[in-house]
DNA sequence: GTAATTAATCGTAATATTGCGATATATAAA
DNA sequence: TTTATATATCGCAATATTACGATTAATTAC
């Protein structure tokens, strides 16, 4: 059906799991790794960095922004764009957690 | 289109998108963290735990298999499924790079 | 052997995602 | 005001994802 059972997992769960949707893309990463790189805000020029439309990689922007993953800040006729790193701390947490080494005994 | 463009991602990007992607479901974190919690390896009873049908689980333990997040084994009629944190320090290792504090001077 | 159990796969339907061209919007420059 | 620049959004088409019932395949129990 393309559609998910929202309703019977945590807010959490749910929380965690659009974000690593949002990174689930190779144009996501990689802007966010563009954008990272800087030391400043980026302006707009990830057009000519990606091989993608200027549609396109507006989308990806808007998906990131709304999931929380970067910030916008209108400056002009263009959108400064920077990292929001307010929710990288849930998403390494969740992480951790499955780094135990119980592999060992497991699954040969 | 539903398509991506993945012939101009470094394959580490492609990789690390492929990772986060099977991350992207509620139903599969639901499905790695019920795994994580059991001391030794589960054998299919996530489907009495989740409100989706055996076919659908089936189908995302195919999914976390098949990018490496957990391995399966046969075990009689059943299968034993376990964490595989083969690539977990690498997701990790990503997200840490956006854990810098470089927020302060961008975007208010 | 047959029946029961378990999990994977098939087929199908509904919805989501991705991408692009075209258009709209909004500011800056002339 | 007109023009240029930058970004967002619309509309569409193609593909992907999600979910489920039904079926298949494989092992175990009888």
């Amino acid at each position: 059906m393309g559609i998910t059972k929202t309703e019977t997992y945590t807010d959490q769960t749910l929380m965690l799991a659009s974000l690593f949707k949002a990174l689930g893309h190779p144009a996501r990463l990689a802007i966010l790794q563009y954008i990272s790189k800087q030391t400043s805000c980026i302006c707009g020029d990830i057009v000519s960095e990606l091989p993608l439309s200027q549609a396109s990689i507006s989308r990806h922007l808007q998906e990131l922004k709304t999931v929380g993953l970067i910030k916008g800040e209108i400056s002009g006729t263009s959108v400064c764009y920077c990292l929001n790193n307010d929710h990288i701390p849930d998403t390494i947490q969740f992480l951790i957690q499955f780094q135990t080494p119980n592999n060992s005994t497991c699954c040969s």
